[in-house]
DNA sequence: TTGATATATCGACATAAATCGATATAATTG
DNA sequence: CAATTATATCGATTTATGTCGATATATCAA
């Protein structure tokens, strides 16, 4: 339970951001019509946002918190940045809460 | 995953307050001299503000917001409010990270 | 009841987070 | 290269959190 699993325990404690985790769970139901495969590319900025409904900006800001824990990972392609879970930090993760805590 | 988990990504989310939260875990261990069984009753307010350095009022605080998700219980002897961890609580939320993440 | 001790609550202030609109940057297309 | 589209970054404002000192409340002891 180190400052980096602080950082998460931050970045999960809105409910914008853990919806957006909870999307990504099932990308191809949550987001369809998608241009890339949503499982191992992910899906794009803008399709979020528009879910979300809250500002460009502030979604692109909570993805890159997101990132910043590992949490998710982006790829860029062309004018679009797709953003997908990093299963493998989430599993790190909940073995420390559920050893640590 | 609902607002109530959110709270306790709140609560958790806070060096201090995780920290006292692992105190609690072996409280006769981090508090020795106490003068009721810390396991089933708890450890007062003044040994874990002192053990902090922070104020008094900080730490009271803290306590409240643990005891409101539920984490943590309270039980007033006379002058003193011991606190201790509620185990069950723990172990909702982790299933509830562990699942629904 | 008075004084001492332990907590809780209140009010204040500083720092951080949420959120927006505007603008900058990167990539695509004509 | 100019216009368009998708993101990212910046600056501003509102709201929340961290933290303190002061004060109120509850309990014990004399």
């Amino acid at each position: 339970m180190d400052s980096k699993d602080i950082d998460i325990f931050k970045v999960l404690a809105n409910e914008t951001r853990l919806q957006i985790l909870h999307w990504l769970k099932e990308p191809e139901v949550n987001f369809p019509c998608q241009d890339v495969d949503p499982r191992t590319v992910g899906v794009c900025v803008g399709s979020i946002q528009k879910k979300t409904g809250l500002a460009q900006s502030t979604i692109s800001h909570y993805l890159s918190m997101l990132e910043d824990t590992g949490l998710v990972v982006s790829t860029r392609i062309g004018q679009c940045t797709y953003y997908r879970r990093n299963e493998e930090a989430f599993s790190v993760f909940v073995t420390h809460v559920a050893t640590d805590l």
